[in-house]
DNA sequence: TAGGCGGATGACACCGGTGAAACTACCCCG
DNA sequence: CGGGGTAGTTTCACCGGTGTCATCCGCCTA
């Protein structure tokens, strides 16, 4: 899938965040502005886990399971889904999420119901249920989160290997 | 499903409303406040088809379609859809809207991609795709609105046969 | 110990969406 | 023909989310 690292790779840059992420490398890496960043922190939809931010001058440090869910909220936004259901949805989300990510699907629908399912059943869900529903496979997620990882790792002065440009922004919107 | 009445009910009250419905009848029926049915017509989302307003003291006329489409609207809000993406949405849809309504899926992806599928089609497209997908089964959505049709239906005094009361709030949501 | 720098914080503004209430025009009935 | 009620229009205001800029703080290095 996107584009070409050794798999190894990965590890070894994630080595290097053992301390976390910062405030705004994590922003870089998910695809979002510091500010929403910041303000999803302060409002209680994503507090850094590793450290949180304690007056002017401290560090948020974030975790890669942090940046999962971070990215999981970009891309609820980008679908076009409001900010106040994503919180919603994090409500429920936020235990279920971390095992079976690559197969499982994030389904929501209306305003309290969240579900993870994985393959069919998703389909019997989608059958039995009314309204709508938002469906979103979690394996694109985590492979986006590791490509923009490789892509933005540090040491940008010392890695002339492939160029680190292109294919970092939108998964190609593909069938449809 | 929803209450009770003989489907020749809902031909016979619709007749009433040949002038189309009125903006606030429309609002109550569908399930919106007319604040939202108002902002709508004039940031052109959905404008009354029969008759548009010109000027104050005029009357806005929506059609059966009409309601059909702000019901879609309101299903597609109630799931936690920004109003902005809606709009994306009926920028394309409105002209696939309304032939099969009773079998056809309405499924958006990312912002602009849209598409009525049926059925199994479905299924293909859920795992063809990345990104998250808002899917919603129209057919639900048109007993929504009929079933609401009846329960508002005009002349509250001269109708004693059923009590018009109750219910005539929110659809149940039944299954989920 | 003194800078300097990265990053959190605060203040301000703006825009979209919505509620509330005041205003106004049309229609119908007497 | 005039009054009243109904309904559409207009205005004001608020809130959430985000961008921008300025400030402030603590850690790290020299």
């Amino acid at each position: 899938m996107s584009s070409a690292y050794r798999p190894q790779d990965l590890e070894t840059i994630v080595e290097t965040y053992e301390d976390g992420f910062s405030g705004r490398k994590t922003a870089e890496i998910v695809g979002i502005s510091y500010r929403q960043l910041d303000y999803w922190a302060r409002t209680d939809l994503v507090r850094p886990s590793l450290a949180d931010a304690k007056g002017s001058g401290s560090r948020r440090r974030y975790s890669y399971r942090d940046l999962l869910e971070l990215k999981v909220i970009k891309q609820l936004l980008d679908a076009g889904l409001k900010l106040e259901s994503v919180r919603d949805v994090f409500a429920y989300l936020r235990e279920s999420l971390g095992e079976d990510i690559a197969t499982a699907n994030l389904v929501i629908n209306g305003k309290n119901s969240v579900v993870v399912a994985s393959g069919d059943e998703l389909i019997d869900v989608l059958n039995a249920g009314q309204g709508v529903f938002n469906v979103l496979a979690l394996g694109g997620v985590k492979d986006d989160l590791d490509a923009a990882i490789v892509e933005l790792r540090p040491t940008p002065a010392a890695s002339p290997a492939a160029e680190p440009d292109l294919d970092a922004e939108a998964p190609p919107a593909s069938a449809v």
